[in-house]
DNA sequence: TGAATGATAAACAAGT
DNA sequence: CACTTGTTTATCATTC
C-alpha cells in the first residue's frame, strides 16, 4: 500500500517528479504521460500569466499540513501520547497508519495530501491557516498603523515645507499604499472567502477589511513558511512600499489556500471565535483570552501583568509577531490539535463502547467542535441522501447543499478509507468507491481545494452526464461541469479538456448522439461496466483486492482504531456507519466474500443492475453501441459487489442504482 | 515481464 | 482564419 500511494501521489500531484521534469520541458512531446501532464500543467496555462500555479498554493500549504503531521508524527514517537496505546494499535496520531509508519522526514506535501483524505488535509490546512490569519490580521493592523502614522506625519511636514511641490510625492506614495493596502485586503478577503477560508460575513468581526494588510503573501510565507519563518519579515515583510501593486495579483493568488474550507459551521466559527478573541481583546473590558490570575497566559511566559492596560502592552511589546511568536503559535496549535485527537480518541472510544453496549450513542460528537470541519455535521446519515440515487440529481446545486456537513464524516467513505496510503483515481475506481457517494461527500473540498480528484476522466465524465437529468450532456457542458465540481479543473484547461475529449472519443462507454442542437455525449452503462470488471470478475484476486482495500479501510478494528485516531472524527458519523458497515460486512467472511461476489454475480446478472444503467442507455443511447452484450459476465462486479457488500438501505441506494457502482 | 488501464500530448480533420 | 469538437496515435506510468 505504502508503495502505490507513494507512486500514487506522485503521479497525482503536478509537482511530482514527473511533473517537474515536465515542467522544465512542458513542450516536450509525447513525452510522458502522467509526468508531461503535471508540467504542462503548471507551463501551459497558469504560470505563464504570473498566476502561480495554484498548484503551487497548494503545495504551499500542503507543507504545512505536512509540518504540522510531522510534529505530530514526532510527537506521537516521542511518546507524548498516550503510553498506553503505543503498541497495540497504531500510533494514535491523526495521521492515517500509513503515514504512520512512514518517516515524518520523508513525508512529501504530495504524499500528504494523498496520505490525508480531503477533510483531514482540510482540517489541517484550516487550523494553520486560522491561526495564520490571525497573526496576518494583527500584523496587518500594525502596518495599516504605522502607514497611517508615516502618512500623518508626512502631511504635516509636507505642508510645512512644501507648498512648492505640488502635493508631496510622498504623500502620495502613502495615499497609494493605503489604497493599494485595501485594495489587497479587499482581494485576500475575497480570497478567503471565496475558499471558504472565512466566512467573514459582515458582521464578523474580526478584523475590518481596512485593517486586514497587505501582503498577506509574505506574511504568509513568513507566518508558514516552513521553519525559516524568520527573517523574511523583517526584511521583506515590513517593507510596505516594495511589493505593492505588483504583489497584488500575485500575493492574492498565491495566497488563497487553495483548500477551501468551506464554511463549516462549526469549524470555522470555532476558529473564528478564537480569533476574535484574541484579534479583538482590545475591545473586551477587562479580560483577555491570554490574561488571567494577573499573569500574561502566552504559552511559556507567565509575566505579571497588574492590569489588561499593562498586559496589552506587555502583550505588544514580548509578543508581536515575530519569529519566536510564531514558533509558539504554532506549538500552540499543536497542542491544541493534540487535544483535539485526544478527544476524538476517547469519544471514539465512548462510541465504541455504546455501540458495544447496544446503546445507540445519541451521538454527541464532542470532537466535531473541536476538529473542526472535520466531524461536524456528520451524523445526519445524510450520506443517504448523498445521491438517492438513482435519479438524476440536481445538478449540482443541488448536491451542494449536503455535502457541507457531511463532509467531514464523509471522509471516510470507503474510497477515503483506501486513499489512506496512496489513491488515486484507480484506486478509488477498483474501490468500488462510489464516485457519486464520494463526490457527495466531499463536493465541497474538492469544489474549492485545488486538489485533483481520485476518479478517472472516465468516471468523472459519466457522472456528469448521469447527474443530469435527461443524461447527455454536450461537450462544452461537460466541461463546465468539470470546473464547477473540481477547483482542480479550473486550470490547466487545455490538458484536462483535451483529455476529456480523448476519453469521450476512446471509450466506447461514451456514446455521442447526434441531437437537434448538436451532438451530445451519453454513457452506456453496460460498456461501461464491461470495462474494468474484467479484472474483478474473472480474477479472484481482483475481488481479493477488493475486498482487502474494503477491509483494510474498513474493516479491522485497528482501522477502526486507526480512524479513530486519527484525529479525524471519522468515527461517528455515517462513515463510521458506513464503516461500521462495512465492515461488518465483511466480517461476515471475507471469505463470504468470494461467495459474496459469487451471489453477487448471480443476482447481478438477473439482476436489475440493468435497469438502472439499461435505462438511461436505453433512452439515450443510440444504436451505436457496438457492442451490448451484456454478456453472461455481468457487469460490474464491482458494482454488485458494492451493493451487497455495502447496506442496502441506505447509501446504497443511491450508488446501486445507475451509477455509482462503477466503482 | 507483459498486458491492461489511465493520463497526457499532439496531430489532424471537420464543422462553425 | 480561429476556435471547437472529435478522432487517433504515441508515450509513459501504474497496477496486477
Amino acid at each position: 500500500m505504502m508503495v502505490e500511494s507513494a507512486s500514487e501521489t506522485i503521479r497525482s500531484t503536478p509537482s511530482s517528479q514527473n511533473g517537474v521534469s515536465s515542467l522544465n520541458n512542458p513542450t516536450d512531446g509525447g513525452g510522458g504521460g502522467g509526468g508531461g501532464g503535471c508540467g504542462r500543467e503548471g507551463g501551459s496555462s497558469g504560470e505563464t500569466n504570473g498566476e502561480m500555479s495554484p498548484v503551487e498554493l497548494l503545495h504551499f500549504q500542503q507543507q504545512q499540513a505536512l509540518q504540522v503531521a510531522r510534529q505530530f508524527l514526532l510527537q506521537q514517537a516521542t511518546g507524548l501520547t498516550s503510553p498506553s496505546s503505543n503498541e497495540n494499535k497504531q500510533p494514535a496520531v491523526q495521521v492515517p497508519v500509513s503515514v504512520a509508519m512512514m518517516s515524518p522526514q520523508m513525508i512529501t506535501p504530495q504524499q500528504m495530501q494523498q496520505i490525508l483524505s480531503p477533510p483531514q488535509l482540510q482540517a489541517l490546512l484550516q487550523q494553520q491557516q486560522a491561526i495564520m490569519l490571525q497573526q496576518l490580521q494583527e500584523y496587518y493592523k500594525k502596518q495599516q498603523e504605522q502607514l497611517h502614522l508615516q502618512l500623518l506625519t508626512h502631511q504635516q511636514a509636507g505642508k510645512q515645507q512644501a507648498k512648492e511641490q505640488p502635493l508631496g510625492n510622498k504623500q502620495l506614495a502613502f495615499q497609494q499604499q493605503l489604497l493599494q493596502m485595501q485594495q489587497l485586503q479587499q482581494q485576500h478577503l475575497l480570497n478567503l472567502q471565496r475558499q471558504g477560508l472565512v466566512s467573514l460575513q459582515p458582521g464578523q468581526g474580526t478584523v475590518p477589511l481596512q485593517t486586514l494588510p497587505q501582503d498577506l503573501q509574505q506574511l504568509w510565507k513568513e507566518v508558514t513558511a516552513t521553519q525559516p519563518v524568520e527573517d523574511n519579515i523583517k526584511q521583506e515583510g515590513l517593507d510596505l512600499t516594495t511589493n505593492t501593486s505588483n504583489s497584488t495579483s500575485f500575493s492574492a493568488a498565491k495566497v488563497s489556500p487553495p483548500i477551501s474550507h468551506h464554511p463549516l459551521p462549526n469549524g470555522q466559527n470555532a476558529m473564528l471565535a478564537q480569533r476574535r478573541d484574541s484579534s479583538s481583546h482590545e475591545d473586551t473590558p477587562g479580560s483577555h483570552p491570554l490574561y488571567g490570575h494577573g499573569e500574561c497566559k502566552w504559552p511559556g511566559c507567565e509575566t505579571l501583568c497588574e492590569d489588561l492596560g499593562q498586559f496589552v502592552k506587555h502583550l505588544n511589546t514580548e509578543h508581536a509577531l515575530d519569529d519566536r511568536s510564531t514558533a509558539q503559535c504554532r506549538v500552540q496549535m499543536q497542542v491544541v490539535q493534540q487535544l483535539e485527537i485526544q478527544l476524538a480518541k476517547e469519544s471514539e472510544r465512548l462510541q465504541a463502547m455504546m455501540a458495544h453496549l447496544h446503546m445507540r450513542p445519541s451521538e454527541p460528537k464532542p470532537f466535531s467542535q473541536p476538529l473542526n470541519l472535520v466531524s461536524s455535521a456528520t451524523l445526519s446519515k445524510s450520506t443517504s441522501d448523498t445521491f438517492p440515487d438513482g435519479l438524476p440529481h440536481p445538478p449540482t446545486s443541488a448536491t451542494a447543499p449536503i455535502t457541507p456537513l457531511r463532509q467531514g464524516p464523509s471522509v471516510i467513505s470507503s474510497s477515503t478509507l483506501h486513499s489512506v496510503g496512496p489513491i488515486r483515481r484507480r484506486n478509488s475506481e477498483k474501490f468500488c468507491t462510489p464516485i457519486s457517494s464520494e463526490l457527495a461527500q466531499n463536493h465541497e473540498f474538492y469544489k474549492n481545494a485545488d486538489v485533483r480528484p481520485p476518479f478517472t476522466y472516465a468516471s468523472l465524465i459519466r457522472q456528469a452526464i448521469l447527474e443530469t437529468p435527461d443524461r447527455q450532456l454536450t461537450l462544452n457542458e461537460i466541461y463546465n461541469w468539470f470546473t464547477r465540481m473540481f477547483a482542480y479543473f479550473r486550470r490547466n484547461t487545455a490538458t484536462w479538456k483535451n483529455a476529456v475529449r480523448h476519453n469521450l472519443s476512446l471509450h466506447k462507454c461514451f456514446v455521442r448522439v447526434e441531437n437537434v442542437k448538436g451532438a451530445v455525449w451519453t454513457v452506456d452503462e453496460l460498456e461501461y461496466q464491461k470495462r474494468r470488471p474484467p479484472k474483478m470478475t474473472g480474477s479472484p484476486t481482483l475481488v481479493k483486492n477488493m475486498i482487502s482495500g474494503l477491509s483494510y479501510g474498513a474493516l479491522n478494528a485497528s482501522y477502526q482504531a486507526a480512524l479513530a485516531e486519527s484525529n479525524f472524527p471519522l468515527l461517528n458519523s455515517p462513515t463510521m456507519i458506513n464503516t461500521s458497515s462495512t465492515s461488518g460486512m465483511l466480517h461476515v467472511g471475507h471469505d463470504d466474500v468470494s461467495s459474496t461476489v459469487e451471489q453477487v454475480n448471480s443476482n447481478g446478472s438477473n439482476s436489475p443492475r440493468l435497469s438502472p444503467q439499461q435505462y438511461s442507455h436505453q433512452v439515450h443511447v443510440k444504436e451505436e453501441p457496438t457492442e451490448t452484450e451484456d454478456d453472461s459476465r455481468p457487469v460490474s462486479l464491482m458494482a454488485t459487489t458494492n451493493q451487497n457488500v455495502t447496506i442496502p438501505d441506505e447509501r446504497d441506494l443511491e450508488e446501486e442504482l445507475p451509477v455509482e457502482d462503477l466503482s
